[in-house]
DNA sequence: TGCTGCACGATCATATACGATTTCGAATAC
DNA sequence: GTATTCGAAATCGTATATGATCGTGCAGCA
């Protein structure tokens, strides 16, 4: 046999990552109509499967259904983004805090290691590469949450996100300076014991100044609308 | 034609209403196994719209799901819950917050009138109908928030608990007193226009002392492993 | 007795087929 | 010229059928 590499995946899991790449890569763009037929044809199975993976993305709002009628693409506009950002910067800022007490000397290191490579990266800047060590980052921060569904929620917030930008940092390459300075700082607090209250405000703070980095820079015209902590 | 309540329903939602209502009603106990064909064969449709609730309910945390083997009814201990408790104190605390800003005379006093009803139903207590005007009371307050998604993870997070249990107070009747006199302190820290790093506290803590009520009367001997704000 | 392997039953995964609903355009009436 | 109705094409919703996979119990052997 030759399972070259999705032997052991499902057909509807097959669709499911097939589309859903589809919409990262913004091959299929915001109200692009997803055809059941035309996909399943396309990818050489039946419908069944497709109908399942639309229906797994309609569950985490990438796709709106409507029935008897079809799916498409969900409408994502500036104003979700911010929102997402929001909502992770509330998410983001808890699980740091309930993390901070469960980090050991090594993983404030390991942590600290990523934020150096980032710092070196600021020199021949690429966006995207930031972006992801900046994810990097906060993950080593937040994995050890000792709640695991706030963890979870994170983790989706993280997802959404991606998917509505693939790079934050391409918006506002001028905040990364300030941004790795901001991640040396939530490491201090949270090596010298610090309230976790502290580190909450901190963490929290430090995703809040990405996005009204992004505002200013995007729509310095529009008021935030979203009121600061 | 008689159609009779749910002819505009798809088989698919009439299936996952009828599974959904199943694991409310306890009826379908943790661990229950979810046979597709029995299920189809109860409802006299075929197997493929129960896979696809079933499918919605996985994603919604509901059941658990194995390849070829089968979904079953997601096991709940008491710690998720208390995660998801804590959770929802931050989003919702957050969410009070942001919406503070936008109640009018009308919605303080309209939420007033709810928990003045709650405070007199504590004569003769009954926790089902007073954990429902709590729910009640809060949504008057968040409802407004300016920030939909923020919204969202409330109401899922509020569902998610609702089946988990659908009435804390039954666990701690002695908290409801407690409840009803923050409620109050809650309206007028929005009334005077107090800080919203406060409101947000405020409600936050509101949440975490009703789940420290149910960790002091369930388990008594374990420690909450969840740190305070 | 205890372990390995096989075969059977239960259940899931997918394909195909058909009926149902919506959408859109063309023909007709005004 | 515009509005309305009718009909066909596109697409979805569900049923039925078949192959794939997993769990389990029994038989055979050490």
């Amino acid at each position: 046999m030759s399972p070259t590499e999705a032997d052991t995946l499902s057909k509807s899991q097959q669709a499911y990552r097939w589309i859903k790449e589809r919409i990262a890569n913004q091959e299929f763009t915001p109200g692009y109509r997803l055809v059941l037929g035309s996909i399943a044809g396309e990818l050489d199975m039946s419908v069944v499967p497709v109908r399942e993976a639309i229906r797994q993305l309609e569950a985490e709002g990438l796709v709106t259904f409507e029935r008897n009628v079809g799916a498409r693409v969900s409408m994502v506009d500036d104003s979700q983004y911010r929102y997402s950002m929001q909502a992770l910067s509330i998410l983001e800022g808890t699980a740091t805090a309930l993390a901070a007490r469960r980090l050991t000397a090594d993983d404030v290191r390991n942590a600290r290691r990523i934020n150096e490579l980032m710092i070196e990266t600021l020199e021949h800047f690429d966006p995207r590469a930031f972006t992801a060590l900046n994810q990097e980052f906060h993950a080593a921060l937040f994995e050890k949450c000792a709640n695991p569904r706030m963890l979870d929620l994170v983790h989706a917030e993280w997802a959404r996100l991606g998917h509505l930008r693939d790079s934050t940092f391409s918006f506002v390459p001028g905040r990364a300076q300030e941004s790795v300075r901001e991640h040396e700082n939530i490491l201090v607090l949270i090596e010298t014991g610090a309230p976790l209250g502290e580190i909450e405000k901190a963490a929290r703070r430090h995703r809040s100044a990405t996005l009204d980095a992004y505002m200013i820079h995007e729509h310095p015209d529009e008021a935030l609308g979203l009121p600061a902590f």
